[in-house]
DNA sequence: CACGATTCCATTGCGCGCAATGCACCTGGG
DNA sequence: CCCAGGTGCATTGCGCGCAATGGAATCGTG
């Protein structure tokens, strides 16, 4: 009876999904940054290898894909990784347009010392296996459905309504 | 039985958590950006103006707190949103290390256009308001493991481990 | 084959996040 | 009062994310 407002406010901070999911996301990112740091990754680059290390030689807009990120993020990232050595960007020699992402042997040998790092997150989330499958699972239908929306809503792109609305 | 593995493998990019709440996050804030940029918003700025919109007249140091983030980020941040006449920075008399954030009328009028955000953001995610609050309690659970854990470990900065290790 | 439309990648510009560093200011012990 | 240590903010440098733009290659249609 102390509060001011018996219904939450909506535009309190802690009231909202939003921002414990982006500030969780910013802590597992910490949590990551001494565990890559071994493998001379940053996060995003972790996720291309896992992407590289399940399927090698791939094209640019297919790891785009997968990691839901555009070429204006991976080109310069692709870069880095070939720079440390680890990946290989060559054109399609049958579609020019297509540069294609390969593994050196050093990229391909650096999986293994990733094995460790799944395991140390799941153990600095205080989550049992059961729990995560869960939690995934839930926050991957919010994706879709955010997703859904995207891809839906931006058509009107010059004025005219459209007919139909429904 | 067309799987070439038996149990999952952890490095394999959809089987992980994290990567479903790094993506999640950034279609979520693709999907604040188009409303916020009514409001002349950036995903973060926002978070700071409803800590403002709260709490006004804080310090720096207490907004960080509430945001989880640094002078590093916050400082330009909060230069972009004084530039943008929503809120003034001031040096405190009593001392002058802080620096008070202050909303200017603008700033506090905004609220009132911000109102709506929250709505459509719950409407996009596709959840009812049961499940938006379970779903938040879980996932600040992980965001208290991890930074349980960042608080503790990095104490060893020089070399000599401590005498007892628990 | 011609040519407009499309696809794929690269580039630019801006705003975070964050580690590292620096500096002004405050504080506590002597 | 002095000065060493701590605090609070600013700055720098780097790596994302992403919108917007551009250019080269390819495709589709006639």
């Amino acid at each position: 009876m102390a509060q001011s407002k018996k219904r939450v406010d909506a535009l309190h901070l802690d009231e909202q999904l939003c921002f414990t999911l982006y500030s969780t996301v910013h802590l597992l990112n910490r949590t990551y940054r001494p565990l890559l740091e071994e493998l001379g990754l940053t996060y995003p680059q972790y996720l291309a290898m896992l992407v590289l290390w399940e399927e090698d030689d791939v094209t640019v807009k297919a790891l785009g894909e997968r990691m839901l990120l555009d070429s204006g993020t991976l080109t310069p990232l692709l870069k880095r990784l070939e720079a440390a050595g680890l990946v290989k960007r060559e054109r399609d020699v049958l579609d020019e347009r297509q540069v294609r992402i390969r593994l050196t042997a050093t990229g391909r040998a650096l999986r293994a010392k990733a094995e460790c790092v799944p395991v140390s997150i799941l153990e600095a989330s205080g989550l049992d296996v059961e729990e995560l499958r869960d939690l995934k699972e839930r926050v991957l239908a919010i994706r879709e459905a955010l997703s859904a929306r995207l891809e839906e809503e931006p058509p009107p792109p010059t004025a005219s309504r459209r007919h139909k609305t429904g």
